[in-house]
DNA sequence: CCCGGCGCCTGAGGGC
DNA sequence: TGCCCTCAGGCGCCGG
């Protein structure tokens, strides 16, 4: 499931290889995705994250991919005429004989296009999105603002991307844990050193994340076909059962608003 | 407005 | 070995 530090992973490896190129051609292998009209050539400016979404910067409009759960990016040097790979869904070829395959097994990922002249008058459709954890407006201050504002799990809000942008599963239950904090704890029960224990952890856990290529856990992929490697530092995802690094407490799987959270219920409280 | 639940999808994995 | 069932989960949408 790419969150924030496999978007971020995928979207710096866009920016090295894809900066200042022209898309020239797109393929579309895909009946979901029959729609995408493009102005092509195109000229890209820049790549950038927002969110889990990639943002293809261009002068005449952007291009929004999301990878929702199986999606992947997959550069490619020479390619054959029929889609290569079982799920390939659509396909890029830019100058300089760069190719970019788009795969995706579930097929939940999308691609979209808003136009500059005409989403001007339609910036509603543009995905609506909380605090950046990367940046400094996330902080203490503004986290406990939005919390105070509900009373659901913590877990269920650290995954609304209009309350925190770019966490899901994984990520959140490694804040969690880091921050010693238990999955179902009410979002208006967590005391101030409470928040800012949970601020400290959500950034730290992305960083490594990040430093480490993302967690390759089933489909995730690198541009380049390689594995991430945060998946050899994980504290609780998909450790259910196993000892907790802290203190030695059995690992649970808990459902949460209908998504399956991992926590120690000896150390997060 | 807010929240929980469902549907979209397909492959993996468990039970028998 | 093979079939069937359930589960995985991001997010849009619907309805209470």
């Amino acid at each position: 499931m790419p969150e924030l530090p496999e978007v971020e992973t995928i979207v710096r490896e866009l920016r090295k290889k894809l900066s200042g190129k022209k898309l020239l051609r797109l393929e579309i292998f895909d009946r979901r995705l029959r729609r995408l009209r493009l102005p092509l050539p195109l000229k890209i400016s820049s790549v950038d994250r927002h969110g889990k979404y990639i943002v293809v910067h261009t002068k005449k409009g952007k291009l929004l991919l999301h990878l929702r759960m199986t999606g992947r990016l997959r550069f490619a040097k020479k390619v054959s005429r029929a889609p290569e790979e079982k799920h390939e869904r659509a396909r890029f070829y830019f100058g300089g004989g760069v190719i970019l395959k788009f795969i995706d097994s579930r097929r939940f990922g999308t691609i979209e296009w808003f136009d500059f002249t005409r989403y001007k008058w339609k910036t509603e459709k543009l995905p609506e999105l909380g605090l950046n954890p990367m940046k400094g407006e996330f902080n203490a201050g503004s986290l406990k603002d939005v919390l105070r504002l509900r009373s659901r799990a913590i877990r269920s809000l650290l995954l609304d991307q209009k309350i925190v942008a770019g966490l899901g599963t994984i990520y959140a239950d490694e804040a969690l844990w880091y921050a010693k904090i238990a999955p179902g704890r009410k979002s208006d029960s967590l005391t101030d050193a409470e928040v800012k224990r949970l601020v400290a952890s959500i950034k730290r856990v992305l960083r490594l994340a990040i430093k480490k290529g993302g967690t390759t856990f089933r489909d995730y992929r690198k541009t380049g076909g390689d594995p991430g490697g945060y998946q050899f530092f994980r504290k609780v995802y998909g450790r259910e059962g196993l000892p907790c690094f802290r203190c030695r407490g059995k690992i649970k799987r808990m459902k949460i608003g209908g998504r399956s959270a991992h926590f120690c219920p000896a150390c997060q409280k």
